[in-house]
DNA sequence: CGGGAATACAACCGATTGGTTGACAACAGA
DNA sequence: TCTGTTGTCAACCAATCGGTTGTATTCCCG
C-alpha cells in the first residue's frame, strides 16, 4: 500500500502487464479477451489488471456482463516527471564537474597560448 | 533473473531504492554515507544497492576499502524509450477516435455539403 | 426459467523481497 | 601488529507476489 508512484513502476515491473498496457494503447479489451495470448488462466489476467487499475494505470467501465479496461496514459506523466528531474539534475551535475575541470589548468599553467578563461 | 527493463522499474518501485538515486544525483557516495539517514542496517541499504547495480543504475569502483557508488543515468533512458512509445501509440489512439466521431454525422445524413469520402 | 459466458473472490502454494543478526575479509593508521 | 573502519556474505524471518484450483455471481439468450 504503498505510494502511487512506487506501485506504478511496480506495475510496469512486470513483462505481461507491459504487454498488457502495450495492447490497451491500441483499443480496450475485456479480460478474457486480453488473457488469451498468454498461458496462463483468466484469474492470473484479472489479478494482473487488478494491479494495474490500483495504479490508476488502468480503468474499467460495465456493459453488461462484460468489464472493458481501459488505459489512463496520464498516470505516465508520473514517471517521466520522477525521471526527468532527476536526470536532469545528473546531466547538471555531471555539467558542474566538466567546469570544474576546465577551471583546473593542470596546477598552475602560466596563462597558456590561446586561455579560453580568464 | 527477468529482462533488465522489468530489473530498472522493480529497482525504482522501492521508496528507499528512488531516495538512494536522487541522492547520487548530486554526489557519489559510500554504502555507509548512503545508510546514514535512514532507520536500517548498513546491510540492508547494502542489498539495495546490488538491486540499483543489477540492473545497471549504478556502478561501483574501488578506494582502498572504500567502494563509493555512481549512477549511470543513461539507464533512465530504457524507460523513457518503453513509456514515451505507448504513451504517442495512445495518443494517436485517442485523436484516431477523435476522427472517427467527426467523420460519424449523427447517423446517415444525405451526402452533406463537404463529403470527404464516397 | 435454465444454461452458458464473463468475471470476481477465496484459499492455497512456492519463490522472491526487504529486513534482521552474526561472522568474516580487507585495509589504514597508531 | 593490533585496532577500528568499511564493506560483504550467509542464514533466517515475515510479508508479498504470481500463479493455481475451485466456487460464486451476474447477465444474455434460447
Amino acid at each position: 500500500m504503498p505510494d502511487q508512484l512506487s506501485r506504478v513502476f511496480a506495475a510496469l515491473s512486470d513483462p505481461t502487464r507491459r504487454d498488457i498496457v502495450a495492447r490497451l494503447t491500441l483499443a480496450d479489451a475485456t479480460v478474457n479477451h486480453l488473457a488469451e495470448p498468454y498461458d496462463m488462466t483468466v484469474q492470473a489476467v484479472s489479478k494482473h489488471l487488478k494491479v494495474l487499475q490500483d495504479c490508476g494505470l488502468v480503468t474499467r467501465s460495465r456493459d453488461a456482463q462484460r468489464r472493458p479496461v481501459h488505459l489512463e496514459a496520464t498516470v505516465f506523466d508520473l514517471m517521466t516527471k520522477w525521471i526527468e528531474r532527476y536526470r536532469r539534475q545528473a546531466e547538471e551535475r555531471f555539467q558542474r564537474l566538466d567546469i570544474l575541470l576546465q577551471e583546473m589548468p593542470d596546477q598552475a599553467e602560466p596563462t597558456p597560448p590561446s586561455g579560453k578563461g580568464a
